[in-house]
DNA sequence: GGTCGATTCTTTCGCCTCAAAAGTAAGTGC
DNA sequence: GCACTTACTTTTGAGGCGAAAGAATCGACC
């Protein structure tokens, strides 16, 4: 049983999409898998049979409650044995990293943050190694590592650019592997996010599904058919160009009224020090907001704006099932939540299929988080993506 | 050799997709097949062998001109024998029904056009019978007819809605096919005309591919992965909200500043009207602006500036591979193309991947062609498809 | 002009996967 | 206890696929 987790790697295709389809769609019986897979009751039977004999899936009990109670005989779930293997996850950003250890569903089991003193490439590294083995103690049966980090990252092992590192080609997943010989993604924060999203979150079984982060930039993302559209500007930052309002803000970072200066965190702070002269934090400038302080409802009123303008553009051009609005900045939806859809609602055909617009609170963990699914991924499908 | 080419149906997947390969790629030779199929040779062998003896791909003697100089054995490139069917395409506008006859190719063969008379269903579905039987005494061996209508259509076969017919469920597919014995496809001519560029248009191969018309109203449709993105707002009328500039001009159709206002010919016509008292066609409208009289020059240049942002806002939020323009007023490219791709960089950002921007003036026969398109693939296909 | 190598296509063979159908298991309803 | 329902398993046969060897047809080279 606990030796017995053999590599995931030798399955044939049937095989996969059977492991993938059960430990993203929660427990599934045989029946329910053969409908979804479009296999018919025997071939479910002949590819289950290895995974279960591997002690990769197992036949679980009952789904929780007795759920509904049904004629006939009762079906057998199967489930993934979720904590067989440990993942971790790192968000690194200008002064800390954050990091988290998930079961193979992507659920967190532990955290652990630490400042990050050095930008140093090395020293990063040293400090990602010191922190896996401070985690190895308690989850010895790692099986890989993600990292996550803002900026542009080439083959899921360089990265590129990050300004705010002050990187440039930098190998961090060779670094990390020879520190901590385990396999190590590094990946895009908003991309490993939206990963994860598409994997274990909202974008579970959808077809076209896009993420939007608000927080010190923008971050967007779009999935079709389970894939991420890979994109030239990719987190060199996004959303400097999209003009909002010509006669909008002029900030410190973007285009005047574009979305960035509209709705990043900073420039929103920016904004409201300008007509203040005091530097209030995002959360304080909200609650001003909410207050009805007139110069901070203003600013909010429109970013709120800007945001219904933007995800009405993204609805009526890329068409996606859902958006899901993410980051440190989607406060702003608690606050100004109405004129958002108002806004959002006036730029879009009124007979236009309503938009699912789901906002996620997310912190430096989910970030982390997002960065583990990757390492899952990894080990699922072997390594073996664009 | 003529009445050899038996039903196109009973094909296995695989064969079916060598069909469309070659269909849609041109001659190709089994190797080049097996490549682009991810086969082996030994199956492209098995698969085209029936294909072969039912006469619907043939051996051609070679690729046109020698092409290049190779060692080893010369290929075989197969064909489909483009002529073995013919297919109809009707576009039906308010006061004509413009019609075409095609190859398997989709390349038009012939051309006729009627007056449309009446708006009664069956008087419309008369006259196409009419035309259709005219048609046939050219080319016997009609496959199919697809008409494309401006308008919703449902599972297309019974136009839902159309407006400027002012047609509601009108089962029209039904009723040309009990006057005509052939299958017959009914579509809103937009998705017909972005099904025939992605068949055998810009759209081919293509996985994210945009058609945006201009005309009398705006299209736009979605292809990702070969298949058209349906959505609820189908063609009545795209537009109207998307706001491209809330200070924009105020027209009798669409949003204040919307696309619709400033972007259609109708809309043009009306800004141009109401500034100079007089009313020029289209045409006219560009030559003047091409020729600096100021108003119609502000028109076409506010008209141009809209497009640049209306495309820069399609390719950063659908991120297709290419932007095809067509329909009637696409001739606002070749007086202000240049203001429309400035205005397009400066809503992009810089280290985007350029816009592949594609014109194509299209006349009512293309939109015809469209439609036959439906036609053909209805055959190759089996009439399954969402 | 004969041989060699390159390239394309064909043939043969065995493997793998799948679906169909029949059989088994395990519950509910009466 | 009996019929019925649903879930799963086993068996069997067909079909599709790739690997590998062979045949065809060209250019290159001596």
């Amino acid at each position: 049983m606990t030796a017995a987790v053999a590599d995931w790697l030798p399955l044939s295709a049937g095989e996969r999409s059977v492991a993938i389809e059960v430990l993203v769609g929660g427990p599934l019986s045989r029946t329910e898998l053969a409908r979804r897979l479009n296999l018919s009751p025997g071939s479910l039977t002949r590819l289950t049979k290895p995974l279960i004999e591997s002690g990769l899936l197992v036949e679980v009990p009952e789904a929780g409650a007795p759920a509904e109670v049904r004629q006939g005989r009762p079906s057998q779930p199967l489930d993934v044995v979720a904590e067989s293997r440990s993942f971790v996850g790192y968000k690194i950003t200008a002064d800390m990293v954050y990091g988290v250890v998930t079961t193979l569903r992507s659920d967190i089991v532990a955290r652990l943050d630490r400042p990050l003193t050095t930008h140093d490439p090395a020293g990063v590294a040293d400090l990602l190694a010191e922190m896996t083995a401070e985690l190895a103690r308690d989850f010895p049966r790692l099986a890989g590592i993600g990292i996550g980090v803002g900026g542009l990252v080439q083959d899921r092992t360089v990265v590129a650019e990050s300004p705010f590192l002050n990187w440039r080609d930098i190998p961090l997943a060779a670094l990390v592997e020879e520190r901590t010989d385990l396999p190590v993604v590094v990946e895009n924060d908003v991309a490993a996010l939206t990963e994860a999203e598409t994997w274990f979150g909202s974008g579970r079984g959808l077809d076209r599904f896009v993420v939007l982060t608000i927080g010190a930039g923008l971050g967007y993302s779009l999935v079709l058919g389970g894939r991420r559209v890979p994109c030239d500007e990719e987190d060199r930052g996004f959303g400097r160009h999209w003009i909002i309002d010509p006669h909008g803000p002029l900030t410190p970072d973007g285009a005047r009224g574009s979305a960035v200066s509209m709705l990043t965190i900073p420039n929103i702070r920016y904004q409201v020090q300008a007509g203040t002269g005091r530097d209030w934090t995002y959360e304080e400038i909200l609650r001003l907001a909410a207050a009805g302080d007139p110069l901070p409802a203003r600013v909010i009123d429109e970013a709120a704006r800007a945001l219904g303008i933007l995800v009405a553009q993204i609805a009526n051009f890329a068409m996606p099932q859902r958006i899901l609005l993410a980051g440190e900045g989607v406060g702003l939806m608690d606050v100004a939540g109405d004129k958002v859809t108002q806004t959002m609602c006036d730029h879009r055909h009124p007979l236009a299929a309503p938009v699912d617009l789901e906002t996620r609170m997310s912190d430096f963990h989910d970030w982390a988080r997002g960065a583990a699914v990757l390492a899952i991924q990894v080990l699922v499908l072997g390594a073996a993506e664009a």
